[in-house]
DNA sequence: AGACTTTGGGATAGCGCTATCCTATACACA
DNA sequence: TGTGTATAGGATAGCGCTATCCCAAAGTCT
């Protein structure tokens, strides 16, 4: 017996899924036309337009991202490389960032590095895999085989927070402000004030910190006031406790010191509440400075100075930044400063 | 005259990329052998898939995800859906996730729901577009949409941080523990070190703080204690600066309060500094208790008596539940409680 | 008017992989 | 010895879309 006669014509595939050839028939024209209306892809006549985007909606069609991938080399994923989750500074960044590049269709993929360059290059290279749209980046250093992937890769990328120091024709796309000059801000800050003997204490010391440690020298330099023994760096990651810490270790070894500038917030909040524990006076005694603005900081006792920085501007400009390289656009400002702010309050 | 004959056998295809057909030309064997040998897929000669992945390697061939996904209806990607980044549990949650899930192969995709509802249905929808391997969701609340949602694509899914109540023959997935529990613990704590009006002060509001505050309730029935206007219930986010409001509105509309327990650290922080501001003594005055033992609440003054809630391991044992799952498996424990602490230090 | 360009649509070959079906061999059992 | 049944490999049709080529019709120049 010959097999049954195959079922009446479906319009759906064994999937079940609504796919853009049923758009297509159910529009009665061709699937070109169809990716090519919903995609506004050349030119197509707006009646048809309407006609294919009106039945698209009706049979709820939605593209799938993987068959458009696989057949475009391009995915609606854009990729963010950021050090750590454990600084809300970053999170901030992302969490702009994220939430402007959604709003535009695309998915963000998140790699964290944990400041470690050859982690930075493993994750690149399963997020290039995914074949994003675009890139996104903290800061300007990075290991060679990463700077090659990021070039080879032809996606668009655009650099947070940093911005180069010198201005060459190949400068890469950046938002940030200059942190160097932040950091010489703020101890120009402290010296308008009064201040002589001004110490800075950093942990981490990732390039970004650098830069202000860089700015804080060249500002006390400029003062005819520097000395290396007021530099107190620590490389492990930056807490609370350890901002207790460092404060300790600059009373006891620099007691003349009528300052100190922290590099983050979170140490000189640390540092505030061991003041407070110790009976240590701040700012009669010593003043404290920090960086960042972080949550918390305008509610210590005293409240903290320090240099607010837009992180959440950043985090936005950037994917903006990035919205428009990813459309073919060249932004207007390849390098966007987005400055920095002194935040005076009790503690300096 | 008839056209050129086609250039030699090119072993690349036009894109350049090396392909699994490649890989299996050089080894000498059908692609489908080399799918299945390098996935572990039935059985294969173990003698040919070391052979397969020694030229696999050799040729730096690396499988494309878009492909994949399309073929198999199946990304590696997995989808986590949280409510806020700017809460530090959150990201905890994500971070300890993330790593887990990246060390087995999967991309997290990140959706950031807002404690909206509506908005959590429209992100699972984004994200189960790229059909994800896998499912972490905040809670076990959701719209009929999301849940039905979540039914229909078959993808496996664990919720984060709560419990169900009563256990039921078809109780979800989950990691956490039980926030009612917590919060009578914590109420029981300061009963049981003398206090007598303990008042509960929260923000946010979600399912989860709305359960302690239920614990908070049944441990001061319990003692014959409870009185509705030691409820002291704030819908807006949760900061800092709200926690100093708080405390204020407690000690001017209650001033025989000898407790408050905030529902979140961060409050409780903000209460701690606003109390150094106002000279008021805690714990002699008042006693200060949090919830979560945020980052700082050691480094408070006095220290936070605190719940420690185990948000890494949630994260971390989520992700493992969900591999196994992902893998076929039936995980031996659908529900798993991680308990909690109570972090006896000086506020209370 | 003729040659050339532009415009708007269709046909179709992949993109790189997996799932499904098929086949050949080895091995068990009666 | 024949018959069933694992076992291990190959062949190939899609998955759903975009890119590319092609073509007819309309416009544009000399």
């Amino acid at each position: 017996m010959p097999p049954a006669p195959p079922p009446p014509v479906k319009s759906h595939r064994a999937t079940g899924r609504t796919t853009l050839s049923d758009v297509a028939r159910a529009a009665g024209v061709s699937p070109s036309t169809v990716s090519r209306a919903l995609r506004g892809e050349r030119a197509v006549d707006p009646a048809l337009i309407a006609r294919v985007q009106a039945v698209s909606s009706q049979l709820g069609y939605v593209p799938d991202p993987a068959a458009r991938a696989l057949a475009s080399q391009r995915s609606n994923h854009v990729a963010i490389l950021i050090p750590l989750l454990s600084n809300t500074l970053f999170v901030d960044l992302l969490d702009a960032a994220q939430t402007t590049l959604r709003a535009a269709g695309y998915q963000t993929l998140m790699g964290v590095t944990h400041y470690n360059a050859s982690e930075e290059e493993q994750l690149l290279r399963e997020q290039l895999l995914h074949r994003p749209a675009g890139l996104l980046v903290t800061g300007l250093e990075h290991n060679l085989a990463t700077r090659q992937l990021m070039q080879n890769s032809q996606v668009p990328c655009v650099h947070l927070m940093d911005l180069p120091e010198v201005l060459q024709a190949d400068a890469p796309y950046c938002v940030g402000f200059h942190q160097t000059d932040a950091g010489a801000a703020m101890t120009q800050h402290l010296l308008a004030s009064g201040r002589r003997r001004i110490a800075f204490a950093a942990a981490q010391l990732d390039a970004r910190v650098m830069q202000r440690l860089a700015g804080w020298r060249l500002a006390l330099q400029a003062a005819g006031l520097y000395a290396p023994e007021l530099e107190f760096l620590q490389p492990e990651p930056s807490s609370l406790a350890l901002g207790a810490d460092l404060l300790a270790q600059v009373m006891q070894r620099q007691p003349a010191v009528d300052a100190i500038f922290f590099c983050n917030d979170d140490l000189a909040q640390g540092a505030l509440m061991a003041a407070l524990r110790l009976g240590l006076e701040v700012p009669g005694r010593v003043a404290i400075a920090g960086f960042n603005d972080l949550t918390g900081s305008d509610q210590m006792l005293p409240s903290l100075t320090t240099v607010r920085t837009p992180r959440a501007q950043i985090g936005q400009a950037a994917a903006h930044m990035l919205l428009a390289l990813m459309g073919g656009q060249v932004p207007a400002q390849p390098q966007l400063d987005l400055g920095f702010e002194i935040i005076q309050r009790q503690s300096a």
